[in-house]
DNA sequence: TATCGGCCTAATGT
DNA sequence: AACATTAGGCCGA
C-alpha cells in the first residue's frame, strides 16, 4: 500500500513497532501526532493515523507504519532540495533510519533465543513485540539520561524538548499531519558549548529541571573544558569536537567506557549504563531501574525488603544485573527493554517465577 | 567500602 | 484536605 510523499520498505511490526518502542523511555525527543477523531477509538491506530517525528542531523524524518510496512520521509529547512537531489537525500534518511533502529538485527530471533531460555518471556513475548534498543546520538542520550534521574518518562520527555526550544534556533516549521491548521516547530538537540555557558544552570531551574539543571551544566562544561568545540562548518547541522570524543567510546570496552562516564556530574551507575546500551552498542549492559527491580524480586527470586520497596545498593545492582545477563546473553540490555510492558502484564497474569 | 539524608517537581495514592 | 509516595538516582558526608 502506498502513501502519498513517502517512501516505504517492507518491514514486520514484529521487527519494529514504533509505537512500543519510541514511548519506552529510550528517546525523549519524537513528537508522536495522532488524529485526535481516531484517538477514543481503541482499535489499534494504523499508518492513516499516527506519524513520528525526529529532527534528526539537518532534516525532520516522519514515519508511519503499517503491520507490514514502514513509510519515511525527509522534510528540509527553506528551500526543499531539487527532486533530482531528493532522492539522494531519502536514500540517506534510510541509511540513518537503518542504522538508528539498528535494523541489521533480527529482533525475531532473539526473541526465540530469550524465549528458549526463560520461561517468564516466553510467557509474554507475543504481548510485547517489537521492542528494540535505539542507536542514538551519545550527546544527547547523555543528557536525557542526567535528566533522568528521579523522575519520570512524561516529566522527561517535557524537559529535553523544552531544553531543545531554549537553546537551539528552530531548523524548521511545517504543519501538524491530522490538522493542518496547527503548526509545528522542530529544534535540534543543542550543543555541548551551548549548554556548558554559567547561567545555564540558573535557566534550567527555571524551567523546571530541578537539582539536574546544574548537573547538565557542568557536564557540558567538563566536556567542553576538556575537549574542545571545534567543528567543521555546515550550513544546518555541525558536530562539536567534544561530541565526537564521545561518540569515540563507542569503540572502547565496556568497563572503560564506563569509567569516564561516571566521571561526569549527575551519572552513576544506571545512568551510565542506560548511555552504554541505548548510544555505545554495548548490547550486553542491563540497567538496573526501579522497574527491573521490581521484575527481578517479582520473577526472578530476588528478595526485596519487607516492606515493600527494595533500595538500592551497589551490590543488589551487581546481582541483578550478573544474574539476568546469565539468564539472557549476549544481547541481555536488548531483553530488558521490555520491563515495562512485562510489568504490567505481570499485574493481570501474576504467578511466575524461575 | 557501605550507608544515609537531601534533593526539584508533578502526579497519584492514602 | 493534608500528607506520603513514586517516578528509569545521584551526590556528599
Amino acid at each position: 500500500m502506498a502513501l502519498p510523499g513517502f517512501k516505504s520498505i517492507p518491514l514486520p511490526l514484529v521487527q519494529l513497532s514504533l509505537s512500543a518502542v519510541l514511548k519506552c523511555g529510550q528517546s525523549f525527543r519524537w513528537s508522536i501526532l495522532t488524529s485526535e477523531a481516531t484517538q477514543e477509538n481503541s482499535s489499534e491506530p494504523s499508518h492513516t493515523h499516527i506519524e513520528y517525528r525526529l529532527c534528526l542531523k539537518d532534516r525532520v524524518v516522519c514515519l508511519r507504519q503499517s503491520p507490514d510496512t514502514l513509510f519515511y520521509r525527509s522534510v528540509f529547512p527553506d528551500p526543499q532540495p531539487l527532486s533530482t537531489n531528493l532522492l539522494e537525500h531519502e536514500k540517506e534518511t534510510l541509511e540513518w533510519l537503518k542504522d538508528y533502529f539498528q535494523l541489521n538485527i533480527d529482533l525475531v530471533s532473539l526473541y526465540k533465543q530469550w524465549g528458549h531460555k526463560d520461561k517468564v518471556f516466553s510467557k509474554f513475548q507475543e504481548r510485547f513485540e517489537g521492542i528494540r534498543i535505539l542507536r542514538q546520538d551519545p550527546w544527547e542520550n547523555l543528557i536525557s539520561f542526567i535528566c533522568s534521574s528521579n523522575n519520570n518518562i512524561s516529566r522527561i520527555t517535557k524537559m529535553v524538548q523544552g531544553l531543545c526550544r531554549e537553546y537551539s534556533p528552530p531548523l524548521l516549521s511545517m504543519e501538524h499531519p491530522f490538522s493542518p491548521k496547527e503548526t509545528l516547530t522542530y529544534y535540534p538537540f543543542p550543543p555541548p558549548s551551548t549548554l556548558a555557558a554559567s547561567p545555564v544552570g540558573l535557566k534550567l531551574r527555571a524551567l523546571g529541571f530541578g537539582y539536574r539543571a546544574d548537573f547538565i551544566q557542568k557536564t557540558a562544561k567538563m566536556l567542553v573544558d576538556a575537549h574542545g568545540i571545534d567543528a567543521p562548518i555546515s550550513p544546518h547541522h555541525s558536530t562539536e569536537a567534544s561530541e565526537i570524543w564521545l561518540a569515540q567510546l563507542r569503540k572502547r570496552s565496556t568497563a572503560d567506557a564506563r569509567q569516564e562516564l561516571l566521571k561526569f556530574v549527575g551519572v552513576g551507575r544506571k545512568v551510565a549504563d542506560c548511555i552504554l546500551l541505548m548510544s555505545m552498542d554495548k548490547k550486553e549492559v542491563i540497567p538496573v531501574d526501579t522497574h527491573v527491580i521490581q521484575i527481578a524480586t517479582k520473577h526472578y527470586g530476588f528478595k526485596g525488603s519487607t516492606s515493600g520497596k527494595t533500595n538500592m545498593t551497589p551490590k543488589l545492582y551487581e546481582e541483578i544485573s550478573t544474574k539476568l545477563s546469565s539468564i539472557w546473553g549476549e544481547y541481555a540490555g536488548w531483553a530488558h527493554t521490555v520491563r515495562i510492558p512485562l510489568l504490567s502484564l505481570s499485574v493481570i497474569i501474576p504467578n511466575l517465577s524461575l
